[in-house]
DNA sequence: GCTGGCTACGTCAACGTTGACGTAGGAGTT
DNA sequence: AACTCCTACGTCAACGTTGACGTAGCCAGC
């Protein structure tokens, strides 16, 4: 049973009442707003206290001139991938320390669940995003931010302006993890990407060119592999590169998930202390595999404390011009990618 | 710049002028409620699609008799742990699903961050809370409770009463693991546990307990290590008892971090091949490490979408008793498990 | 003693929406 | 022709709160 069934939520009116003075005071006792004497504020604090009154956040920001809901959405791809989770703990945690609460969604990458999941952050009347844009257009983000609406982009650019975003060293480091391999004197360094609409895998994919190109290694369009959303397809697509006649000698793997897929396929195939591979993303005991996995690891944490000061900077009416943040990322050595070449079954190395 | 800056949200005012009917009408048409003819409702939705009008849920719940605000409260320990991530994803879905949205919190285990969360969530008036209780006293909770906020808690079960909760087979899948290595000859096994005011800790050494006698192997308390909060006192702590004359030859690591942190300690020592591991609570990669980890794995989807089924069951005036839905996990053998004893330098096994 | 300024209140309306209720006009029934 | 009934609207007030403004009482200063 309900145990406060039929109850009715108290209000600033029965708290008037019951301290005999006017809602006005009330409020602003409850605002600590000047105004209010303080025999009459111990009365109210009382009755408050007595009726187990609550102030309902709903009506105030309804009234109030600024409108604040002190609530911002955040739309991510998927709150349970480790990204995710942390980028949202530490949103969250900043936010928390201003007052305001976070409204959180998986978009799945989806447009039409990213629009839906907008209409109803709006609706709710949240003072701000932070988001994941869906891979492709971005059309109902935009029409968004054109409302007015603070909004911060994370991992991601806008494809439309005056928009302030968040994101990584995703080209420059690429280019210095296959710069690193190509170091080693691998040759043979095959690229497995994310989603090809994703603004992510396209400049891991030139970072990789860039670091091919810096070395003086050929491109081999065979060794490159796109599209690869999900540990599944990461692993089909190690397994053909592996069957090729002249295998790749390193992997470099520009997300986690298909770092996890490759790794699944080597150690399958006993080629994990053969195969060199550099993946994009650091995940949870990358350093616990034998080889450890060396990683580009983002700064999750300062990409989502950034993200928050910027949303909620905002919010309190900062109309500097918007800014790109790129947070660095760093290339941690742990094993895997320390893996120098050898000629293998099939390779052609030495042979050329 | 604000691209909207002085600009005001078109409101149903706004759309009722334009569409030359009153507001009544624009709400008939806005909520699909019978009572607007056709013509009529063409205009409405022509005028609200030229102002971009958009409804304030804000508003509407205020006004509204049931007062629903069509958003729940998640309230877990940590949003950036994989587990807690789960859960919240899994609640997410099943709300979204709803038409309800979800605000995130983490009370980081701390009874005065809960009770702020508490605070502000119920003054915005979610409509019920998925609550991971911090452990020790629940006095916010259940004084939230009795207001009448419809509650579910996750993963331990509530102090007070009718109150729904969700919660994993903690002592029994406990009981099975300790019986499965004490099946395999093992004689030390070792407890390693979290913090002993969370009931799953209390719960999962109380299966350890009853594992080991029911298999008739005696309890050494020197293999009992509890409070182990977060992977260094677990590494600690490992490192302690593998220092012991007589050191286990199997753990029983009841949290993730926990079997993470021994983990650590284990290959550092290369002692992972020799001694065996079972976790409680699986964990991302636990199959690529070699050994495999051998862990109880909770159904976390299962459980987030039960919660999310029994808050928004009771949020839909379900009045029925209260519930503690048990979700089962299962014993995934990967190896780490399956280790058998044999006598290490320092054993006194073969002495006795 | 009157003015001016200050403090501590109160009154009123409005934020955007919807429930309760009212009404005009047409169709159907007798 | 008078009646009921129904549909398609409109009017009004209220949800809980706060901004704008009003006012009573007090004290200081001349």
């Amino acid at each position: 049973m309900d145990p406060a069934a039929g109850r009715r939520e108290p209000t600033m009116r029965d708290v008037a009442a019951l301290a005999k003075v006017s809602t006005k005071t009330v409020s602003r006792v409850i605002n600590g707003l000047p105004g209010a004497g303080t025999e009459v504020t111990e009365r109210v604090r009382d009755a408050a206290r007595t009726l187990g009154y609550r102030p309902n956040l709903t009506a105030s920001s309804l009234r109030r001139s600024d409108r604040r809901s002190a609530t911002i959405g955040v739309l991510f791809e998927d709150l349970s991938n480790p990204f995710d989770a942390a980028l949202l703990r530490a949103v969250e945690d900043r936010a928390r320390h201003s007052g305001v609460l976070v409204l959180a969604g998986s978009s799945e990458d989806d447009h039409t669940q990213q629009r839906e999941l907008l209409v109803s952050l709006s609706a709710r009347r949240v003072d701000g995003l932070v988001v994941m844009a869906a891979g492709g257009h971005q059309d109902a983000l935009q029409h968004e931010r054109e409302r007015g609406t603070p909004m911060v982009l994370v991992d991601r650019p806008p494809t439309f302006g005056a928009t302030d975003c968040v994101t990584t060293t995703n080209r420059a480091s690429s280019r210095d993890a296959v710069g690193h391999l190509a170091a080693l004197g691998h040759r043979d360094i095959a690229f497995l990407g994310d989603r090809r609409t994703l603004w992510t895998s396209q400049e891991r994919y030139a970072g990789y060119v860039e670091g091919l190109a810096h070395a003086g290694v050929p491109l081999r369009g065979e060794l490159v592999r796109t599209d690869l959303h999900g540990e599944d397809l990461a692993a089909a697509a190690t397994t053909t590169l592996l069957d090729l006649d002249r295998p790749p000698t390193a992997l470099f793997t520009a997300q986690n998930l298909v770092t996890v897929g490759a790794q699944r396929v080597l150690r399958e195939r006993g080629l994990h202390h053969r195969v060199a591979v550099i993946g994009f993303d650091d995940f949870p005991l990358a350093d616990l595999l034998d080889p450890g996995i060396t990683v580009v690891r983002q700064d999750v944490p300062g990409i989502g404390r950034k993200a928050a000061d910027l949303v909620l900077a905002r919010i309190d009416g900062d109309t500097s011009p918007p800014v790109h943040a790129v947070v660095p990322a760093a290339l941690v050595h742990r094993g895997s990618g320390e893996i120098a070449p050898r000629p293998g079954p099939g390779s052609l190395v030495g042979r050329q």
